[in-house]
DNA sequence: CCGCTAAATTAGGAAAACCTTATAAAATTA
DNA sequence: TAATTTTATAAGGTTTTCCTAATTTAGCGG
């Protein structure tokens, strides 16, 4: 009846779990004003948000005093923060998506795919960096270039979109 | 004030475009009834849906009748509906995620990452493919034993996720 | 042509996740 | 210690997306 043994939580949950980990690793303690600021939202919304974290005895939180994680809302917090990690190293260094865009999409990606799906995109990112880049095969550079869709001297597309249809037989 | 030029669209209404499409290409035409029972909602919330995308000229609907895509509408839908192809492929054929789970997975991520992102997403799965896979390098058989983490004869980890912290530089 | 069934709509409402405004409690400083 | 600033909470509102229940519309068989 309480909260306590919900199945899934929220993805803004999950957000006010991860960032109240990083604050406490960071900062040693986390605040609700520097929740608010980490996550763009306000004061009031952290507060709510921690009333059901609470409930569903994930942290430890006195009125008007730090707020603790209990051993299994930091199981989650690690859980996405681990999520988080796997999925930019994925975005920006094989994907070769800017910075900024791709922490935006992992923060979203982190609440969709589960522990198994990243531990798949992990060892891709593995094997790929080690059959791929970095060997006779393709340089780091070649990669790059093939992955951002450069054309090629003739103004050619390399790879292009033009082909999905067929290829992924779509439609 | 209409919500003509509204930048973003939610990815709910997105799903419904996604769906009018594939009625209309499947059946001939899309019904609410039918739109329902594909997107697992009730039909007053498919009247509702409608009405917004109608607002913002993606649909033509008359009341009680036939729904159309707009050509603006069948574009937002054909490039939902590239990004759900490519993502499906991705987690199917690459990582090797069973269809249920993956097609679920495809249906969140395909409203968070953009096209470009996508773009890439395809060039790594051309790559892989071509690179690694069903090449000297790797048998497809060898592949999908190292995605899916099986553990070799000795019960090592080939590559677990215990040293995901170094390798990835987090906490 | 008339009533019946299936399809669509309207009306009203609930839950999640925010917001703003205003108040209360704690900490800092004069 | 009193006054001020910072921090947190409470109360009430908005938006999105869905729901149930009740009503209306359309097409069909007798």
């Amino acid at each position: 009846m309480n909260g306590l043994k919900e199945k899934r939580l929220s993805s803004s949950l999950e957000d006010y779990l991860e960032a109240i980990s990083y604050l406490e690793k960071a900062n040693r303690v986390a605040r609700v004003k520097d929740i608010a600021k980490l996550l763009k939202v306000k004061m009031p919304s952290v507060t709510g948000a921690l009333k059901i974290l609470k409930e569903k005895g994930l942290v430890d939180h006195e009125k008007n005093s730090y707020i603790c994680l209990t051993d299994r809302g930091l199981r989650i917090a690690n859980a996405v923060t681990r999520k988080h990690s796997i999925l930019t190293h994925f975005l920006e260094n094989i994907l070769h998506i800017p910075n900024l865009k791709a922490q935006e999409m992992a923060c979203q990606m982190e609440h969709i795919l589960d522990g198994d799906a990243l531990s798949r995109i992990m060892r891709l990112i593995d094997t790929f960096e080690s059959e791929v880049i970095g060997k006779d095969r393709l340089s780091s550079e070649d990669w790059e270039k093939i992955v951002a869709g450069r054309k090629d001297e003739d103004g050619l597309a390399c790879l292009d979109d033009l082909d999905i249809k067929e290829r992924l037989h779509l439609f």
